[in-house]
DNA sequence: TTAATATAGGTCAAAGAAAGTCAAGGTCAA
DNA sequence: TTGACCTTGACTTTCTTTGACCTATATTAA
């Protein structure tokens, strides 16, 4: 029951705040009986963060993250062969920003890492290099 | 509530002064919870300085400074040579985590991308590129 | 020019308000 | 009857609120 009313309170949101004591109060529980439902339904694994803080006005807060995010990014890396030039680098980038499965700085330090000025190397293999460094990057933005 | 209302302050400037006894009117509450906010929310290390006045036409003054952390990096990259190995990389890293001056996923793509597996090139040009890739990513995480 | 007074802000410790932990016991289906 | 899952509550930790008392600065009166 508190699983599911929590689910609904997200509403088309993807991040909500709850107070232990009141919804442990609104279900007639012991407060840790939050904690536990907290705890064993919201976990990572299940697409969900957790944070929370004590003292006056404390609170939970649980953010939704969204696992297709993951499942983006690996189809992406898959997508790119062994080579990639630089303009094809910002075509990815701009895509990722869009869909918000990257964050602006994320962006930023692909595209420097990638870029023609920093990769100083003959072009025949910059373009090489360029897919290696990319993709090894994306993976390891790869959630899980 | 307060924190918020003080940030808002702000608007633009980078400079406020406040005087304690009105905001605690204006919050309805006791004037040292003015100095607890300010203690708790407006730490160097959140990029603040304080400075305060007593007696007639006292006040506290708040200035947002140039966070800390943009200062690190700076005197980091500038520390950093025309080469680097990965060993020296890894040092850095974990200096930039145990100061919080980057978050683990950008030590990551850090990592990555300045790794020796990923930068398939000549040992006599593996420890070049690999500075100018570290220094420029670098560059980027420094905050205006 | 002092000395007194009014007007600020500072400190700190105690009490209060949330949330966290953990272990012991309860339930129930296989 | 065992194991997985749930419930409970005593105790802990963290963060906030409050108020009594302190210190610094400006203003005014003597």
């Amino acid at each position: 029951m508190i699983e599911e009313f929590i689910k609904e309170l997200f509403d088309d949101e993807d991040y909500i705040e709850i107070q232990r004591n009141d919804l442990a109060e609104h279900f007639n529980c012991v407060p840790s009986q939050i904690n536990y439902v907290i705890s064993t339904r919201f976990k990572p694994a299940q697409g969900y963060y957790v944070e929370s803080k004590r003292g006056g006005g404390g609170h939970i807060s649980i953010r939704k993250i969204n696992t297709t995010k993951s499942n983006y990014l690996m189809h992406a890396i898959s997508s790119i062969g062994d080579r990639i030039t630089s303009q094809e680098v910002d075509i990815f980038l701009s895509n990722f920003l869009s869909y918000e499965v990257i964050t602006e700085k994320e962006a930023k330090l692909l595209k420097v890492a990638t870029s023609d000025n920093v990769l100083t190397v003959p072009q025949n293999i910059k373009d090489e290099l360029r897919a290696k460094i990319f993709k090894n990057m994306l993976i390891n933005l790869v959630e899980d």
